[in-house]
Parts: structure tokens; C-alpha cells; sequence
RNA sequence: GGGCGCAUAGCUCAGUUGGUUAGAGCGCGUCGCUGAUAACGACGAGGUCCGAAGUUCGAAUCUUCGUGCGCCCA
């Protein structure tokens, strides 16, 4: 017996159940050590961060990362999947000084670097158990004890490892990078934070002349909101394609170069009229040299020059330079330049040194301190807050007549997010580099041999973010994060890499441990992996191998930590310094999976410093490639990346917990359960479509697919039950997978060509299904391969089930024919378990357990430890599902047509008509026609493809393959067999095999093949079409037809009455039946076979049962009280004697 | 401002190499079926396939331009 079916089937229950069974039999790992020694399949956990809480986007990407190393399992790969997490970063720190009520670098330092830090270490698992928790209850099989967690000592000795590569070979240096700073806090924001704090404020805005050195009486007007910068002018940049005027200010009477579209709208603002002297292109203003505002630099440099790389000699600062990013949108075509203070300002600059031989460019100009005041030489304004600034520079430069022109500006300009009066400024900081931009060639020939899922994102926004790749700024001057290795002599200033703390431990004269050990005594508890960390790190110097008696320490920065998650490919084995073989055995990975935004985040990164590493050597590396690294051929470190789409939540705006816009996972869980979410994932949408989360699509998964499936699953174990088929009493011996070879030796079970028709065409649907959903997944395309799914569960429901009831539930036990059902639904329902469990893992399990309980341990206990299914080509047949589509259809055609006739299906007509358009399946249909007889209920059906009586013939070329041979004839053609008699034409092709056109350049020939017949119903006939078939119903009735509906229509009401008394299946009942209505009576008593064979009943009279309560109803119009009891044993006695 | 993507039924989305009746689910309405079925089936209403131009015998599909939205960057 196979367990009983729960009546009202709750899957969260069940998900329960399966993972208490999952966890208690160890399946995961189970499943795993049978693949031991198999090929590998290599998955990438992309770490998240544990610092805040899961939503549904982030069930979306771990449903997808356990989707495909199931299915590779099952496919007979060996598929580790190591956790990972991301512990590092200024969201930490973040975080942290929340919890304290702090902010600024200063404050930090003041609470103490050491207990800071310990709270971030401890703030990093603030939501570990929700991240935990969701993993395991959607169904994620990861190993999560065994995470790699990139804040621990041997995860931060790989990372230094890398480094010291990179500075080996000379790819790390030091450089200027312009951040958004907090010069009352002294630190730098992330974009993340600087996008918090934009608000609207009022700035002046001045229109400053800049006079031409060589033109007398004629000045660049320049632009700019930020006047303060003004003293560290370097350059005028103006764009080279575009058009410039010179031009007379009739109020001053002095010549203004501006940009020509902008004349007009200047000339008004100060009320004036500007005469066009002469125009020219931007380009042609390149080099000119200016007069700065400012002389503080100017005075002693002004005609300083330098050595250019392609020859020759330029002056090195205040000229025009040529630059793309200039607009008309405001100002005047010309922009002021000053490098410090401005990102963009800043590229210019670098620009500007390349051309020069190195050490001849121009410097970076940067009269400001950290704190945001002036310094030497800007000695008027010395001491003052740059911003405060303004007035009286503005002050001064109208003094000296400079000032064109003045006014106010509204624009955006950032704030700090936290002391909300101190707005921003854009300010060089000292900063480590990578040099990438060395590797852009190689980085974008290793993306070309990735296989991106969309593969637009190859080309497109990753393939162009390469090109414009610009160096790595690698170094942050914050607390939480990876130590940068490096130590500085501090008498040369030379530097060294350290690879990991044996070898700093192992440097002459080191001094500085004791920190970390004082440390470690005063808390015992505190996790070794801290030693690596600030402040104990910091602590650590040792003797400088470049000047005797000198220190080397340690530079103060940590680093990024998308560095951290890019090196997890060889950091999560803590490579080179242990686990070489596991990182040979894993890399480069499969298949990784993350959403869209990574893009420039982890799949970066991780490209980036694998390229590097692994890659050849670069052509400009000054150093060597060390030769113990090894070297992979493209791509790595991962070969297929799906891309997922961007969650936005049920209004359709960003997903956001104020909004309240999405549930909480885990209360999804409870409602629907986790195979109804994944499958809304996994069957709605290719994952890389960016998703509306939708509640109601997610409960609407379980009616569509799991519903369904379970339904027949039920149906199945039902009936098994009642007729007592049991497969494991049948089946002898080892069960194992119960594939068909297994199946075959069963008592019973035929080989599949002696089974009866439908029989062999569910499973020739379950073959063509399984091949392709094999096809669709190794693909990585989820989305086919679960409509294909959902396609065939609907096919066997809806068909298979539905047409074959009757086998079922009537006849001899031991029938053969009642035997090949019950063995092909239960060989279908095995296989589909195993079909859809890397989709859905707990309903599959649940099916697998309930159908192979009975085989106690000679069955695999786990759906997950199976191969996946392959299909056999000898059980597809194409023309027999082609053929059952059109059986289907045509069934549909004839309720479509009773429907248009307004007669219930439950009313008997006597004759339906098929016409077909030819008669390619005349034959099969007639032999089937019986199926077709009690689906659409009439009693007889018959095919004819001669039905000129019902319909008309349209006759509508085949256009796909008449296109190319016609061409522009084409449409000749379709007019002319549109105009002619369908029926003689199809006569024709009949007897002559073809017909000729006469078209004005020539004859034209079409066979049957060119052709395409539709069938239009003629007007006055009870019928329905598609494009090949119309069915014709008689919709005459006699008084027998009628009288066998009232039957029917009795049947369902008793059924409906054994169901309300809660009667068993196979409960036998007593009916009693009071009419007036003689006519109903006779019907019941002509039918009464059939009605007490339908219902069980033991007894049918026409008279009211004692003690029971009728129900009324009324059959075709008659008043009819109907009695419904329990047949009990009693009964029988008084029956039979 | 640049890059990438998207735009198809009231909603959420499919639509295979261009082929002539553009589909599904949900929702709505009508009818039906049901002793596996919180189901299911049929029918109906609902579409300028974002717009314009082009290529073609033929365009939702290819090209160009434009509009709107999203994301990333500036």
C-alpha cells in the first residue's frame, strides 16, 4: 500500500518534512560522495554580505546557483559547492558607527582603532542566522560550515600572496585619485554615500576673463561655480569640433572668446551686445596661452617648459587644452581646469603629463590641506575654510577687473550625509593603483571566450566597461579591511611586499607581535584571524634590508574589497600558502551567477585578478612573472556567467523595506512554500529579464504546476490503493533507481510496443519532454526547459489522466490492459520526479518517497541521489504525438461547437462530423475515434476529408516555401488561388498531382506541397474550425438521447451527494428516488445498470429511504427528492436473505 | 551627456533562422465538466506588437531615426 494522500495537501508541511530528511540522512553530501571522482563541475559562491538582511531578489540568485549543480549532479558530475561570505568594507564600518553614534575618521580614532575593529568583526554576522536560515529553507545546498569568510588570516594571506605578485612585477604604484571629502572629518565618502547627501543649494557663479598672453585686449571667458579653485588653476579645456566666436562686448569694449551658440544667451544676461569679430573651431584655440586668474604659481612658473615624448617643447601649464566632456549646456564653452579639485580636471592633467617626457609635465596644484583650509602659496586666504573663501576672492577679482560677470546658481551639490551643514569637496588623496589598464587587451580576449547568458553582456556594458578600463584604485584609508602588504623603509622610502605573516615573522630584527599577543591575553576570545588586521598589523616593523639601522612599517591602508571577492577563486583555499590541489582541482570555475549590478562589482574582479595572475605575462610588466604561478588558457576564472535581471518590487519601484513593497522570504515560505517560489523563478521569465516580484505569481505557481502534478500523483496512488496494485510486490530484488530497466522485470509490465496506444504516447511525450529539457538545461536556459515541463504535467493531466479514468476505476483487478495503465502512470510519475528535481527538490522528493516507500531499502531513498533520466529514442514517436495534437484539437472543436449550440457535454448527441483538410491521419483518427466519442460525447464520429457539404475549401499558398522560388510573384499567386473554386483545385492536385498558374512572365507549377488547405464552415451547421478541421455536430434529439442525459445528469448529483456524506471510493450506497415525473422514472429505470455501476449503489428504489434527508432537484425540468445513504453490512444481510 | 537593455491583451510575460488567424497565465463575463483535482475545459470581450521611415514578394521579428522607461557611468 502506498501511504494515503493528504485530502488537503499543505507543501510548506511537506518542505518540512523533506528537509528534517534531507538533514537527518545527509543528502546533500550523500549525493556528493557518490560523484566522488567523476568530472568536475566547478561552482562560484559570489560571497554576499551577512551585514544586512535578505530579500526575495537575493532568493532569486540562490535559487539559480542551486538550480544548475543539482542538475549537473544528477547528470553525473562532481559538484562542490563552498559558501562563502564578504566581511570587509566601509557598509561595516558603517554600520558599527551607527550602533556608537559616530561618524567621522577623527571620532573613530579617538573610540580606539582595536575596539572598533573588534565590533566589526562582530557587526559582520549580524544577520548571518536570516541568511542561514533562508538558504537551507529554499532548498540551496551549500556547504555553509565549511564558508570561506574573507576577514580570516588565511583568506587575508592569500590576498596578500596576490598582492605581492602584483607588486613584483611592478603593477602596483602609487598615484593621486579625487574623492568626494569630508574635509571637517577628514574622510572620504563612497559614491554611495555622496548620492545620500545631494540637495539644492545656491552657489555663486562667475564668468571670469582670462586674458590671452598673446592677444592683447582679448580674453577667454571662463566659467565656474567653484571660485575657490580658481587660484589652483592649471588649464582652459574647450571642445575641439566646436565652434568659437570672438567677440566685442559693446559695453566694455574688450573682445571675448566664447563658444558660438552661447553668444547670444551671454550677451543678455549682462544686458549687452556682443559683434562677431571672427570664428573658429575649438581646436584651432589649443595651445593658446592665458594670463591666470592668480599668479601664486604663475609668479615663479609661468614660462617653465617642458620635454614632450614625441619631441619637441611646451610650455607646461596655463594653455587651452582640447577635451571632449565641454557642453554648451551652461557657462561659456570654456572651462577652467584645476586639477585637485575635480575628477574630470584631473584626467586632463593626467593627460597632459603622458605627453611629456617623464618628470617635464606639469604637476598637480593643490593649495589646500585635508581640512579643507588654504595653504602656502595662497597666502592672502591662508588658514580660511575654502568655502568662506569665495566672497572675497570673487571680491578680488572684480578689483582687478577680471570679474565679467556674476550670479547665482541652483544645482545639486552634495552634502555629508551625516553633518549635514558641511558640503563636499572633490579633493587628491595619495593612493594605491593597479595597473589594469596594461591588461585591457588581454582582459577583453579572456571575455571573448566567456560564455555570458544574455550574450549582449559580453559586447555590451562589461565588454565596453573593459574597454574604458582605467586603473584599480586599489587602497582605502579606512580600518575594516584587508591590510595592504607593503612596508616602507622609512629611511629610503623603498618598499617591499609580504606574501603572509610566516614571512613577516620571519624578517630580521621584527618587532611589534607582542600588540597582538597583549591583546589576545586581555581577550582571550578574540578570533586569531585579528592579527592580520589593523591596528595589530600596523604594530608589526622589522629591520629595512635597504639602510642599516632603518625600520620598515607598514603603509597605513587597507584595501578594497572587491578585491577580496575577486580573489576567492584561490583565497577560499587559502592558495598558495595551503590548499594547491583543491584550487587546482576548482579552477576556473563553470559557472557563476550573480545579478546585473555586479558587472562592474564581482565579475570584474574577478576577471580582472585572474587575468593578471593566471594570465600570460603582460608586455610592460617591469618585474617577472613568478614561474610557480600557473597559467590558464581563457577564460577564467569562470567559463559560463548568467546574468540576472534587476528584482524591483510590487509597485514596481525598487525593492525597499520602508516601502514594504515585497514580503519578507521567509513569510513567502510559509504561505506558498519554496518549490512555489523557485518555480515562479525559474518557469515565468529567463532570468536575465529584469523581474516585477509578484506575490500573486508566486501562489499562483502551485495551481499551474506543483497542483497538478500532485493531483495525478494522488489520482494514481487512489486508485493503486483500491485495486491493490503494489510495484514492489511485483517487482523482485534490487530496486535501486527504478529506472526502466528496473521496471521491466516487473509482473506485469510490457514492453512498451504491446501497450495500448495512449499508453505509448504519454511516454513517447515523456521522452521527447525529457531530451528536451536536457537540451534547454545544458544550455543554462531554465526557462524552456520548464515550459517544456509545465507542458507535459499538462499533457498528462489534462489527457493522459483524463482520458484513461476509466481504466482505472473499473474492470478486473488483474486485467492487462488495467495493469499497463497502472504501470505506465506509475513509470511516468517516477520519471517526472526525477525530471524536475534540481527545479523543484521537495516536491520531487515527496513524490520519489511516497512512490518508492514501498520498496523499503531495495530503492534509493532520495529523489536527489538519481540520475537525471535520459531519454530513449526508440519510445519517441513524432507522428503519434503529432496525431494525439490533433485528436486533442479536434476535442476541443467539439465542445467548441456544443458550446456555440448551448448543449452541455453531459447531453448525448448522436452523430459529430470531422471534416479534415486532407488525409494524411483519416485512418488513425477513425480507429480513434472511440476516445473522441466519450470525450465529446455524441455516438458516433466519423472523418471524411470530402465535406463540401459543411464547408468551403480556401486554398492559401505555403508561403515559406514558395517565397524564395516566387519572389515578387507572390502576391499574384494568393490572389489568384484566393479567387479560385478551393474544391476543384483540390480535385485537381488529387487526380493530376499539380495545377498551373498563368502569370503575365510565365507559368507557374505548385504541387500539394506548395499549398496550404484551410476549412471554413458553412453558415447553418452546428460546427467549430481550426485550421485544418472542422467538427459538425447533429444536434438533433430523440427522447432516448434526452432521457440518457437526465441520466447523466442524475449520476453527477449522486455523486455529488456521496461526496457531501463523506463516502470512501469505494463505499457502496443505497439511493431512493421520488418523482412525479414518469418519463424520469423510466429513464432511471432503462439506465439503472449504468447509474448503480457509476455510484456503487448497492440499491436504487423509487421510493423515499427511511431516515435519510432528501435533496431536490430538478432533471430536465422534473422535480426529483433524492435519497443517499451508506450501504452498511447490515444491508447486505437483509438483502440477501 | 555616454553606454547597455527594455517597450506585444486590463496585469505579468512568451513569441524559435522574417512566412500571412500574434500566444500563455491571471483577472473579467458566459457556459460547461468533475468521486484525482484549493482544480479543470470551452467560448467571449480585450492588440495602431511604442512611433516614423526603410529593406523585402512578405516585418512583432532586420536597418535607421525618434519617444518613453530601467540600470550603469559621467
Amino acid at each position: 500500500m502506498f501511504p494515503t494522500v493528504p485530502q488537503d495537501v499543505s507543501f510548506p508541511e511537506l518542505e518540512r518534512e523533506v528537509l528534517e530528511f534531507w538533514k537527518e540522512h545527509r543528502i546533500y553530501e550523500q549525493s556528493l560522495a557518490q560523484r566522488q571522482g567523476a568530472s568536475r563541475f566547478v561552482f562560484y559562491e559570489g560571497p554576499p554580505t551577512a551585514n544586512g538582511m535578505p530579500h526575495p531578489g537575493h532568493c532569486l540568485t540562490r535559487a539559480i546557483k542551486d538550480l544548475f549543480p543539482r542538475y549537473k549532479t544528477m547528470r553525473g558530475y562532481y559538484c562542490e559547492r563552498k559558501a562563502g561570505w564578504d566581511t570587509h568594507g566601509l557598509p561595516v564600518e558603517v554600520e558599527v558607527c551607527k550602533d556608537l553614534g559616530i561618524h567621522s575618521k577623527e571620532e573613530i580614532e579617538q573610540y580606539g582603532v582595536e575596539p572598533f575593529i573588534h565590533r566589526c568583526q562582530q557587526s559582520v554576522w549580524r544577520y548571518m542566522k536570516e541568511w542561514e536560515q533562508l538558504t537551507e529553507r529554499l532548498g540551496f545546498w551549500i556547504h555553509l560550515d565549511e564558508a570561506y569568510v574573507t576577514y580570516h588570516a588565511s583568506y587575508v594571506e592569500s590576498v596578500w600572496w596576490s598582492l605581492k605578485q602584483l607588486f613584483d612585477r611592478g603593477l602596483l604604484y602609487q598615484g593621486h585619485k579625487i574623492v568626494w571629502w569630508w574635509a571637517q572629518g577628514g574622510t572620504a565618502l563612497s559614491s554611495g554615500e555622496v548620492g545620500q547627501g545631494y540637495r539644492q543649494v545656491a552657489d555663486p557663479s562667475v564668468f571670469v576673463r582670462f586674458p590671452l598672453k598673446d592677444e592683447p585686449g582679448t580674453s577667454l571667458l571662463v566659467w565656474t561655480t567653484t571660485p575657490w579653485t580658481l587660484p589652483a588653476n592649471q588649464f582652459v579645456a574647450v571642445h575641439p569640433d566646436l565652434e568659437y566666436v570672438v567677440v566685442e562686448d559693446d559695453r566694455a569694449g574688450d573682445r571675448l572668446i566664447v563658444a558660438a551658440v552661447l553668444a547670444d544667451a551671454l550677451a543678455e544676461k549682462t544686458k549687452t551686445h556682443f559683434s562677431v569679430v571672427r570664428r573658429m573651431m575649438g581646436r584651432e584655440l589649443v595651445g593658446r596661452r592665458y594670463v591666470p586668474p592668480f599668479d601664486f604659481y604663475a609668479a615663479s612658473s609661468y614660462d617653465r617648459t617642458g620635454k614632450l615624448r614625441d619631441g619637441g617643447e611646451e610650455p607646461v601649464a596655463w594653455r587651452v587644452v582640447a577635451a571632449d566632456f565641454v557642453t554648451v549646456e551652461s557657462g561659456t564653452g570654456l572651462v577652467h581646469q584645476a586639477p585637485a579639485f575635480g575628477e574630470v580636471d584631473y584626467e586632463v592633467l593626467l593627460r597632459e603629463q603622458q605627453r611629456f617626457v617623464e618628470g617635464e609635465g606639469p604637476e598637480l596644484l593643490c593649495p589646500v590641506a585635508p581640512d579643507g583650509t588654504f595653504t602656502d602659496p595662497v597666502t592672502p586666504w591662508k588658514g580660511q575654510w575654502v568655502k568662506d573663501a569665495d566672497k572675497s576672492i570673487i571680491r578680488n577679482l572684480k578689483e582687478r577687473g577680471l570679474l565679467w560677470h556674476q550670479e547665482q546658481y541652483l544645482h545639486d551639490y552634495p552634502f555629508c550625509w551625516r553633518a549635514e551643514q558641511d558640503p563636499l569637496i572633490q579633493y587628491p588623496r595619495r593612493s594605491w593603483f593597479i595597473r589594469t589598464t596594461e591588461f585591457r587587451e588581454q582582459m577583453l580576449e579572456n571575455n571573448r571566450h566567456i560564455r555570458w547568458l544574455p550574450e549582449h553582456i559580453r559586447d555590451g556594458r562589461f565588454g565596453n566597461f573593459l574597454e574604458s578600463n582605467v586603473d584599480w584604485a586599489l587602497s582605502r584609508e579606512r580600518f575594516w579591511g584587508t591590510p595592504l602588504p607593503i612596508w616602507v623603509c622609512e629611511a629610503t622610502g623603498r618598499m617591499e611586499a609580504v606574501a603572509s605573516y610566516a614571512e613577516l615573522l620571519a624578517k630580521p630584527g621584527v618587532k611589534g607581535t607582542e600588540v597582538w599577543e597583549e591583546a589576545k591575553r586581555q581577550h582571550p576570545e578574540l578570533p586569531d584571524d585579528l592579527k592580520v588586521h589593523k591596528p595589530y598589523i600596523d604594530a608589526v616593523t622589522y629591520d629595512s634590508p635597504f639602510q642599516a639601522g632603518a625600520r620598515m612599517r607598514r603603509v597605513s591602508e587597507v584595501i578594497d574589497c572587491w578585491y577580496d571577492s575577486g580573489a576567492m577563486p584561490f583565497a577560499q583555499w587559502g592558495y598558495p600558502h595551503r590548499g594547491k590541489e583543491r584550487f587546482t582541482e576548482q579552477f576556473p570555475a563553470d559557472f557563476i551567477s550573480e545579478a546585473l549590478d555586479q558587472t562592474r562589482g564581482w565579475f570584474y574582479s574577478l576577471l580582472a585578478i585572474s587575468t593578471m595572475l593566471f594570465g600570460p605575462q603582460s608586455q610592460e610588466d617591469s618585474g617577472e612573472r613568478d614561474p610557480t604561478t600557473p597559467m590558464y588558457p581563457w577564460p577564467h576564472p569562470y567559463r559560463t556567467c548568467i546574468v540576472l535581471g534587476l528584482m524591483l518590487g510590487e509597485d514596481g519601484n525598487k525593492m525597499s523595506k520602508s516601502k514594504r513593497n515585497y514580503r519578507e522570504p521567509s513569510e513567502i515560505f510559509d504561505r506558498y512554500g519554496a518549490d512555489a517560489l523557485r518555480w515562479y523563478f525559474f518557469a515565468n521569465q529567463a532570468p536575465w529579464t529584469s523581474i516585477r516580484y509578484r506575490e500573486q505569481a508566486i501562489r499562483e505557481s502551485i495551481p499551474e504546476f506543483l497542483l497538478r502534478l500532485w493531483n495525478v500523483f494522488s489520482f494514481f496512488v487512489i486508485y493503486a490503493n483500491i485495486d491493490g496494485f503494489d510495484p514492489a510486490e511485483r517487482l523482485e530484488g534490487e530496486a535501486g533507481q527504478l529506472g526502466p530497466d528496473v521496471l521491466a522485470r516487473g509482473r506485469g509490465y510490457r514492453p512498451l510496443e504491446d501497450r495500448c496506444e495512449i499508453d505509448r504516447w504519454i511516454l513517447s511525450e515523456l521522452h521527447q519532454t525529457t531530451a528536451a529539457v536536457i537540451e534547454h538545461m545544458d544550455a543554462y536556459d531554465n526557462f524552456p526547459a520548464c515550459r517544456r515541463l509545465h507542458r507535459f504535467v499538462d499533457a498528462l493531466s489534462n489527457w493522459y489522466v483524463r482520458r484513461n479514468r476509466e481504466r482505472f476505476w473499473s474492470g478486473d483487478v488483474e486485467a492487462q490492459d488495467k495493469i499497463d495503465a497502472y504501470w505506465t502512470l506509475y513509470e511516468v510519475l517516477l520519471t517526472t520526479s526525477k525530471l524536475i528535481a534540481p527545479f523543484t527538490p521537495f516536491l520531487a522528493e515527496t513524490l520519489w518517497r511516497h512512490l518508492t516507500g514501498v520498496f523499503g531499502d531495495r530503492a534509493i531513498s532520495s529523489v536527489h541521489l538519481c540520475d537525471y533520466p535520459t531519454p530513449d529514442t526508440k519510445a519517441v514517436d513524432a507522428t503519434l504525438s503529432q496525431r494525439m495534437a490533433l485528436l486533442r484539437e479536434i476535442a476541443s472543436l467539439g465542445r467548441a461547437a456544443r458550446a456555440s449550440a448551448k448543449l452541455k457535454v453531459r447531453q448525448p448527441l448522436a452523430r459529430a462530423e470531422v471534416v479534415l483538410a486532407d488525409q494524411t491521419h483519416l485512418a488513425w483518427l477513425q480507429e480513434h475515434a472511440s476516445l473522441l466519442s466519450v470525450e465529446i460525447n455524441v455516438k458516433e464520429v466519423e472523418f471524411t476529408t470530402a465535406g463540401e457539404e459543411y464547408i468551403e475549401y480556401k486554398v492559401v499558398p505555403n508561403f515559406k516555401r514558395l517565397g524564395p522560388k516566387l519572389g515578387k510573384n507572390m502576391p499574384k499567386v494568393k490572389q489568384w488561388l484566393e479567387q479560385a473554386d478551393g474544391a476543384a483545385l483540390l480535385r485537381q492536385l488529387q487526380q493530376v498531382g499539380h495545377v498551373s498558374i498563368e502569370l503575365p512572365d510565365g507559368t507557374v507549377e505548385l504541387t500539394s506541397d506548395d499549398i496550404e488547405v484551410r476549412l471554413q464552415a458553412r453558415s447553418g451547421w452546428t460546427a467549430a474550425q481550426g485550421e485544418q478541421t472542422v467538427v459538425v455536430l447533429s444536434t438533433e434529439l430523440t427522447p432516448e438521447l434526452i432521457q440518457e442525459g437526465w441520466v447523466r445528469d442524475l449520476v453527477r448529483h449522486i455523486q455529488e451527494r456521496r461526496k457531501a456524506i463523506d463516502c470512501d471510493y469505494t463505499d457502496r450506497i443505497a439511493i431512493g428516488l421520488v418523482t412525479e415525473s414518469e418519463e424520469v422514472r423510466e429513464a432511471v429505470r432503462r439506465h439503472e445498470a449504468y447509474v448503480r455501476r457509476e455510484t456503487l449503489a448497492e440499491s436504487l428504489v423509487e421510493e423515499a429511504l427511511p431516515d435519510v434527508s432528501p435533496v431536490e432537484l430538478e432533471v430536465g425540468g422534473h422535480k426529483v427528492s433524492l435519497y443517499v445513504r451508506r450501504w452498511s453490512p447490515a444491508d447486505s444481510k437483509q438483502a440477501s436473505s
